[in-house]
DNA sequence: TGAATATGTTAGTGTTATCTAACAAAGAGA
DNA sequence: TCTCTTTGTTAGATAACACTAACATATTCA
């Protein structure tokens, strides 16, 4: 009956409940037993006893009966975990050319165990070539499109890269 | 005391447990109880309760008091993981720039859970990158490499990227 | 060969997270 | 309001995996 102290770490489990709360608050404004039982894929008995957990820790508030609320350190957790999990899901999807379904389910694998330093250099990879300019964005990431499907390389000898590059602009 | 189907899927741990296995018996010539719990960072009695799991679905030979040894089934699941593990960790480093420390841990983690969609991708990507000619991969490489440190995109309007092209060869 | 040391196993426990079955409360309609 | 349905909780079992303490076997070397 002890409140937990907030360092300790928490399993990847209670990182699932947490963001699928979040998910929750945010599209139906507040987090049901049954609903968060629905989207971890497990019973409801499950998530009450996640949710006592949890409230243990503090990073939620629950009553008996009623919703599962996010406190702000909660929030905080969540919504880092989110992050992790939308910047993993743009590069399967927009880089590696994974099936978004395919995609969501890694992102959720990883959004918990990746070390900081990954998370951040993946973070700016995605970056890096969301936001290059068309000049060199297409010349290399249409080069990897092309050899995912054909497992050969395009034919970019100088003079080829010329052309691209001149007709680039 | 029957032996499991080949079917069922093995848990993390287990893969993780015929790889170490795997890694000693190339490094060490044999596995033994001891090594392996060292690698795997638990007591030699989780140790023992592991290879007899394994060893009750057919995937390692173990006599009491003697060595482990990967049957033909277990080496080619510790081989896969094995060929997953050095995947990733071949990302993480020359890619993403990670410590090679950090990204070994990161490999360990990802390497059980990413689908085959996504590890083949990643792998076809590690490929194309390391197989690149030397026109077009240091481009973008390097110009993220310079992105990561500095978080500014290197100039690369028309003139210069056509400097580039010609200085290449 | 016969202690002393190193290594491996067994027995019993704890933790985390799941489940089913049974019960309790809340909400909705007649 | 009273019942029926839905939703949530409790109790108790199970599974995977780790641990410690105690015991058993192997190995080493004097």
């Amino acid at each position: 009956m002890h409140t937990e102290s907030v360092g300790e770490k928490l399993s990847s489990n209670m990182e699932d409940y947490l963001e699928v709360i979040a998910i929750l608050e945010k599209d139906k404004g507040v987090a049901r037993v049954k609903d968060i039982s629905r989207l971890m894929k497990v019973k409801t008995p499950s998530v009450t006893s996640a949710l006592n957990v949890l409230a243990n820790k503090g990073l939620v508030e629950h009553e008996r009966y009623g919703y599962a609320e996010l406190t702000e350190n909660g929030k905080r957790i969540a919504y880092d975990v989110l992050k992790r999990h939308k910047m993993l899901t743009k590069f399967l999807s927009s880089i590696l050319k994974i099936d978004p379904h395919v995609a969501a389910g890694d992102a959720c694998k990883m959004e918990h165990t990746l070390s900081p330093e990954t998370c951040k250099n993946l973070s700016t990879f995605v970056e890096f070539v969301e936001t290059s300019s068309e000049v060199d964005r297409p010349l290399w990431l249409k080069g990897f499109d092309h050899y995912l499907k054909t497992g050969k390389r395009i034919q970019c000898k100088n003079k080829q890269a010329l052309e691209k590059v001149k007709s680039g602009k």
